[in-house]
DNA sequence: GATGAATGAGGTTTCATTCAT
DNA sequence: AATGAATGAAACCTCATTCAT
């Protein structure tokens, strides 16, 4: 395998067990079975390393939080499954312990001054949510809040309530699980019955 | 003051400016105006002085997120308002770029759980949102879906958007605020009208 | 003793023996007696040490070229006499393996790049040298071509010559010494017989 | 070109600009167009390519100094031509920023000699000069002081004096600089004039 | 109690050298 | 012959912790 995927590989794994505080280069060598000196030929230093790291896991995690996505609007039934896969996938990033996201907690609850340039990526790698929710606000489906807004709402909840799952805070079965997609589905709905009520 | 308190205030300066990575005890020691050595004399070592920040911020975390918080159910108008105040406390929190928000977020983010009683303390620190939220599900206000996951889906929205708010990559106004916590509002509540519809 | 001096003299004595391509912050702590950890009390880095340093050594240079120096100008033999003392502390300096002179050597040698910012404080070292060479000029003699010339074919080839000696290219007893340097008083004096002669 | 050459000539440019502290086989391989693993085909290691430099060094600077130098001893005014010669020649070795220049100063100070059988080279190389001023003795011309010390007192402080120019602290005319070598001729010769007066 | 100089283990990084291609 | 990726020892530097004052 390519070498440098090997080194940002090991660096996921090794940040994912160890946090920024303890990651050192050493260990990552050592966990990508190269010798030190090889990191130095791909990154220029560890801030380097970590920074295209970031980059690594923000597209790991939208390929697994993508997975079996499509954009199929034929419907609202189309759009209300594309939204429960949407959830179902961010829940389990997290519920399966993927390195990926717990990286990716990581570098977001970084302090502010380091999370500066990292907006126009970010943007780029999860467009496919924000066509998505934009499209069902033009359909008349989605309360008019904005795409980052719906995405907050909607679906970001999966991950907190999964991480609480993971850390034994709450204990939500298949079931329960589904009442819940439901309940972050009424928040970014519009209720049209309501408004016919009217 | 309390030269424990202004080392653990130090602490939380440093870290929330500064991240895991690169605070060290002689930052603390500075930002505090103490000795190195005088840290040693209220904390065992680094990862003590960690240790009790976390437990420092929670609480701080709190008490800012009840700022003006009371135990009023006398009607559904109360309880709304308590919400509102609930959400607008969570969102300043971050807006205002908090130390303590920024250093829960970067505890909260940690991999490695040696947490344990760390769920017990969160626990506690976070009672009166549990009441809050129980006392409105048995009232039939709220979805009977348990505080956790309630807390989840109507109030930690408030900190993912405030920090994209804070990151640059929205721009809520005022009034567009007002309609996201509307619908973390619809997310939580049982639709009454659309229930006596059927 | 102070141990910032310490540990300059200590990057002295290793500077001298293993030159800029071997020195190492370790072999400094070890010969100075310290932890390497010691050395960034008192310096910056490596760089600020030898920086450090090399004023230190041109200081200690010059104090033993100017070792029984007098500003004596009460006639011609009194300056002759200075002369003679100033050309055999200089000859003997680098014949003693002086580690100053070895070092400032060493320095003074580094490209070109790195000897900007040096001139000022080289110029207030030396100042006796060129008050004793100006003010011989002004009276009439030595051959009116500034104090730097002066020094240059006066007084440095004692250096260039004691180099040799100490390589074992050349082997001048005391009364060959003599005469090289009134060799070098020929060069800087004017030639009044010669004058008057016409 | 000549592979080991083209090596040979890029370690004499990057030694001459970043000094043997961070002169690395890299650097070298890098500016002589070649492979890392190249140099070690021509170089047994790094000392050896330092030592054949040294060699290399010696010998362009004596090409330089030695430049429409001819062994021509007619009279008086031919020697005399040639010393000026020389002398030019060595000043402009170094005004020059002559890379073959900076390297032999740097070579030449340092402090530990490994050296024994570069005296000998060294002697060789310089034979030309040897040769003119033990000639020039034989004639009456010059003091009977031996050739090394002619050198030292006659032409080297060329070297200190272009040294001091291009670092700035003299600043030198054509004219000036006429004066100066005319004191040093001073310096080398018998008095004829002199000695005749009584 | 408080200090902060000192320590030295351990982290980051460089670079001479090797070796499979 | 030539390459340049890979190595790992050793360099520079940081920082948690101790201890004499």
């Amino acid at each position: 395998m390519d070498k440098k995927t090997k080194i940002l590989e090991a660096t996921e794994r090794v940040l994912a067990e160890q946090g920024f505080e303890r990651i050192s280069i050493q260990m990552v060598a050592k966990n990508a079975g190269v010798a030190t000196g090889t990191i130095y030929r791909y990154f220029v230093d560890k801030n380097d390393l970590l920074t295209q790291l970031r980059e690594h896991v923000l597209k790991q995690c939208a390929a697994k939080m993508f997975h079996d996505f499509k954009d199929d609007f034929s419907d609202e039934i189309a759009i209300k499954n594309q939204f429960i896969l949407l959830w179902k996938n961010t829940w389990n990033l997290t519920i399966d312990r993927d390195d990926g996201a717990i990286n990716k907690e990581q570098f977001d609850s970084l302090p502010y001054k380091k999370n500066g340039h990292q907006k126009q990526s970010e943007r780029e790698v999860f467009a496919p949510i924000h066509r998505f929710f934009q499209r069902g606000i033009s359909m008349g489906i989605f309360k008019p809040l904005g795409s980052d807004v719906l995405s907050s709402i909607g679906i970001e909840p999966a991950f907190f309530l999964a991480r609480k799952q993971v850390n034994g805070l709450i204990n939500l079965n298949a079931s329960e699980c589904n009442d819940v997609l439901e309940a972050c589905w009424d928040a970014i709905c519009l209720n049209k019955k309501l408004e016919l009520l009217k």
